[in-house]
RNA sequence: GGAGAGGUGUCUGAGUGGUCGAAAGAGCACGCCUGGAAAGUGUGUAUACGCCAAAAGUGUAUCGAGGGUUCGAAUCCCUCCCUCUCCGCCA
């Protein structure tokens, strides 16, 4: 959520990096910075009269003390036009700051002055690719058939028992699962994260601090009976653990690390691109979270980017890094770099990372705050990134490291999945 | 799920209608004291929004949340939420 005070004091700028987004309602901006006169307005007539209603209470109390019972009732007799003026303007108040706060929810996250105009994933920019693509013999499968040739996923067991994008992993598949997650987790405390292991399903209140919630409702998995959400990614629990929290200076930056299993209902996704591990209703993701001060969160940025970045090296996976254009960024983002593998068998690029900066849109939300230099209280900037996200990892192991001998395990995970083959 | 107790500032905890944004203690910060520290001692120590160019200052709101009674509510009434204890169930 953007900040009221910048709105009004950065108008056309706002405007302008909206418009680098493709946002669609450029007038909420002047309905924001009205509605909000008005609300200014409104609090300080309504300030005025209580205040004089508080004095005059403030008196009675001092009257009836002394026993000058008739001059007490005499101020009483004026008491009730400022209640009722108070109760008007109390009410005028509420359904201002609501209406605000309706428009000002809709509004997305202002984007870096390094994002590329753009509105589909085609504009995206390529900042670099590392890594040689493999050359797979023609007979090269891709990773679903893989994963039944040797037995690792089971799709059709998870249809069964649960449905489409469930998928049941077994044997060594089962095993690369929890290797990975280790093998992530591991390299994250060694980059100065530490991990926390957190709820799965989080409130209303935490669904909206960091952004799903009103924007992506239909998104996630909701248990209606308690009211409570299935978390589509760890940011939302792990990010929440700072919801109204005023750090110290001297505790930033705070880095946080953890696996969950992430839930996504997927609504409205089908076809040849979703098949297999391209996209799950429950896949599990280590997540790297940091809170940060303001000035240093574009470099911490590069930081977390380059942490990724040094995973996919690790696993010797080929990838790309992205800087998402204004139009395929996120809602709450300001800058987000997108890692992609190449996927050899499918000859098309993943999605296994995402970084971003969301500078104070959740901080603003989430009422994160630290107390700065002068001491005074001070939103910080928060930031996540995947670290990763496990089932396009696995869909290009598979397939990139398939040979006639079987499917050769990176040499950084051995010490983890305990074997060099899967065969 | 049943029964009971309770939610006050960073913490402990007092406060049952006005002098309460809130005693006291602890913690923390700064100062004095000290060769240095401890002890002692003094001062300060919530957040948000508004007014003001801004600092200073000042107004308003906040004692779990929302509503009500009242000139006036931390205190009385109603609804909801949460926590704890005991019992039941249980990984």
């Amino acid at each position: 959520m953007l900040q009221v005070s910048y709105i009004r004091d950065n108008r056309e700028q706002v405007l302008e990096r909206l418009a680098v987004k493709n946002f669609k309602q450029p007038e909420l901006v002047d309905e924001v910075i009205g509605l909000d006169e008005k609300r200014r307005q409104t609090q300080n007539q309504l300030d005025t009269v209580s205040s004089q209603s508080n004095a005059a209470a403030k008196q009675i109390g001092e009257l009836m003390r002394t026993g000058k019972k008739d001059e007490a009732e005499a101020i009483k007799a004026n008491t009730g036009k400022w209640k009722e003026e108070g109760k008007q303007l109390g009410e005028q108040l509420a359904a201002l700051e609501a209406e605000l706060q309706d428009k000002l929810v809709l509004l997305p996250n202002l984007p870096h002055s390094s994002v590329p105009k753009g509105i589909t994933p085609e504009e995206n920019e390529v900042v670099l690719e590392n890594g040689s693509i493999p050359e797979l013999p023609a007979n090269a499968l891709p990773h679903w058939e893989l994963a039944a040739k040797y037995n690792l996923i089971d799709f059709e067991l998870g249809v069964k028992i649960t449905g489409a994008g469930f998928p049941v992993y077994k044997n060594k598949g089962a095993k690369l699962q929890r290797a990975l997650i280790n093998f992530f987790i591991d390299e994250a405390e060694k980059a100065g994260y530490s991990e926390v292991s957190v709820p799965l399903m989080v409130n209303a209140a935490s669904g909206f601090g960091t952004g799903q919630l009103p924007d992506k409702e239909g998104q996630m998995y909701h248990v209606g009976v308690d009211d409570l959400y299935l978390i589509p990614t760890a940011e939302v629990p792990v990010t929440n653990l700072y919801r109204d929290v005023i750090l110290k200076g001297e505790e930033l930056p705070v880095k946080n690390c953890g696996h969950t299993p992430c839930f996504r209902r997927e609504a409205g996704s089908y076809g040849a691109h979703v098949r297999g591990l391209n996209r799950l209703h429950q896949f599990d993701k280590v997540e790297i979270v940091q809170v940060v001060h303001p000035d240093k969160s574009y470099d911490v940025l590069e930081d977390m980017s380059a942490h990724v970045q040094s995973l996919l090296q690790k696993l010797g996976l080929p990838y790309r890094v992205l800087r998402l254009c204004g139009g395929d960024m996120g809602f709450t983002s300001a800058l987000t770099y997108d890692m992609e593998t190449w996927s050899a068998a499918q000859q098309r690029w993943l999605e296994v990372s995402s970084v971003s900066n969301f500078e104070t849109f959740q901080s603003n939300r989430l009422k994160l705050r630290f107390r700065n230099a002068e001491g005074k209280t001070q939103l910080a900037h928060t930031l996540n990134g995947s670290a990763l996200a496990l089932p396009r990892i696995v869909a290009t192991l598979l397939e990139n490291n398939q040979t006639d001998k079987g499917i050769k395990v990176p040499e950084a995970l051995v010490p983890y999945t305990k074997f060099e083959w899967i065969d």
